[in-house]
DNA sequence: TCTCTCCCTGCACGTTTGTTCAATCGGCTT
DNA sequence: AAGCCGATTGAACAAACGTGCAGGGAGAGA
């Protein structure tokens, strides 16, 4: 690949004729004043297709944004009752609800990829987990130009059969390209077999360099897992947990987790053995981030989100329209045992 | 007209079937998830013509915000150096050197109203001039819902053929229903033919109300005014000057005005015997708004332009290319007796 | 109740836009 | 200097889109 652009083959020359300069003219021209590619094409001495490409590449790399703010005064009913239950700033995605557990996935991530945006920005550490949901995503981030921002990896996905390096340092790479940021992995596995080698682990340098980052962060990045739906997380298939594993955490009643934390239905973590052994944030840890954006998609996740929202995990929620519709349902019917459980 | 919308017919009913959220829905999932018209058709069972037309409605009511960034590192080098010499952050419009004065305005103005749309916001207070580049501007203005903000007009418009009200009215009004924002007009004319009738004027207690309101101004929206160009300004076509006022501006060495107020090539003010019967503010009361926003387009303005920017008018500049490039030229040549005159 | 009017709908057409393909350009190696 | 390779271009085609138009439905007024 050869360097073509930012600042041209020879930097301060006296024309920047790079592409990115074209398609900020491109898209100031067809975005702002309403031309046509037909007319850009005749005022950048270039043909309509060119024009056509040059645009593509302005929404691609981030130089044009497309944003959707409902007014004030209507937001959808339900992110307004979300907001009001669980005092969390919903979005909830319009997906239809006979849409596959794929393409709603796909289409979660896709809108969820974009509205990160917003929360993005520079001098920054965000922390991100991984998982399917969030891969989904990765692939669909809209760029955005940040200075000095840093992406730090929430929990290890190394497992019995690979490293897990290969998947989620792509997962990270492309967070880091999207937004310029630094990438620090977390080369562990994601379950320790023992805790004690976690507990020696966690007293390197290297590693509490690296949980200080975690105990900073400014935005954090997950979904939610859900160990007993019927279609299982990504987690859960990998070869990361055992059958005794699933025994012990179906006997201490986990409904879910986020960046493999285990927690139960009304969001308590005590006694939850597994998680001595799990890589993630301390759920005191992950609350410390002033914007913790969960991304959630499919109902086999409800019962993992209401935990996870009990909990006070989330500030942000991007979740599908049917599962929005039942996450505020099953909150109706909970009311005045809200608590009690 | 009927209220067909924001509440439906029965406020309160079960499904809340407006307009404007199938257009919220349909700007959702056109762009955020990338689906064709044809496809959010089905989703919404409606025609896909219905579709394109609830995309236009949900951009032209301000749902959907298209906005570019540069990337930090490369702004426009005009744009980089108007903010090194004057102090001020610029916009440059792309226009082609052979448009026409009004294709130039008009683009200018449609750019200029879009790019507006981000400094505005709830509870300000926004003064606006007129003049033929406003006129143009409030003719696009992209909307965007605010609550408890206000338009204020900046200076009279009334002359000797007419009170001016429909004409400055009807601009007024253009940014009042872009913004949702309450309206308060000056009934008065644009220059009194006596300084003490401004006076008196200026002591009633309903004229400092809006005085009180000008100065208090978060933002201000003006063009420039230039008496002696060529193609002269609004202002100096209507009937609002009189030959012997233009002989005393001339000798006053007048460069340009802004909202009827008159200064120098250095920015000065004083001694103008004009601006004691003009009805614009004050500049050291224009001063005191955070953020002030100019729009320039035409050549003929340059000198009215660095009068104001020396005048230290302007915080926010929104110009056509060819006059920008003018601007950096001409203050190359000053440099070093910059502040010498 | 009927009618008038206005707005909304879907169709059909013309325009605008995205994408494929072959040709060309420019840099780098041999 | 010739040749290779990948990136970039414009033409042609196909897909997606905007809009004028006629038909239909809901509400206001007679």
């Amino acid at each position: 690949m050869v360097v073509t652009d930012v600042a041209g083959p020879a930097a301060g020359g006296e024309l920047p004729t790079g592409k990115t300069r074209d398609a900020l003219r491109a898209a100031h021209l067809y975005y702002l004043q309403d031309l046509t590619m037909d007319a850009i094409a005749k005022e950048l001495h270039t043909s309509r297709s060119s024009v056509s490409r040059l645009l593509s590449h302005a929404r691609a790399t981030g130089l044009v944004e497309i944003s959707i703010h409902s007014p004030l005064d209507l937001p959808s009913r339900l992110e307004q009752e979300i907001l009001e239950r669980h005092e969390v700033s919903a979005h909830v995605v319009p997906v239809p609800d006979h849409a596959s557990d794929v393409d709603r996935l796909e289409r979660v991530a896709l809108s969820a990829a974009r509205i990160l945006t917003r929360f993005i920005d520079s001098n920054q550490t965000i922390g991100v987990a991984w998982g399917s949901t969030m891969s989904a995503m990765s692939r669909h981030l809209a760029p955005k130009a940040t200075h000095n921002s840093e992406i730090v990896q929430l929990n290890g996905a190394g497992n019995l059969r690979t490293t897990g390096i290969l998947y989620a340092s792509e997962l990270l790479r492309r967070f880091g390209d999207a937004f310029g940021a630094r990438v620090q992995q977390f080369p562990v596995p994601a379950f320790f077999d023992d805790p004690a080698t976690k507990e020696a682990f966690w007293r390197e340098r290297s590693t509490r360099r690296l949980l200080d980052l975690q105990a900073s962060m400014d935005v954090a990045i997950f979904g939610i897992g859900s160990p007993f739906a019927e279609v299982p997380s990504h987690v859960y298939q990998g070869g990361y947990l055992e059958r005794a594993d699933y025994q012990a955490l179906s006997r201490d009643g986990v409904v879910g987790d986020v960046a493999t934390v285990f927690y139960r239905a009304d969001g308590s973590t005590d006694g939850i053995a597994l998680n001595s052994r799990a890589t993630g944030p301390d759920f005191t840890v992950l609350r410390r981030a002033p914007r913790r954006i969960c991304v959630v998609s499919g109902q086999a996740k409800l019962p993992g989100l209401t935990g996870a929202l009990e909990a006070g995990l989330i500030t942000d929620l991007i979740v599908d329209e049917g599962t929005a519709r039942r996450l505020v349902e099953r909150s109706v019917d909970d009311l005045g045992s809200d608590r009690a459980d």
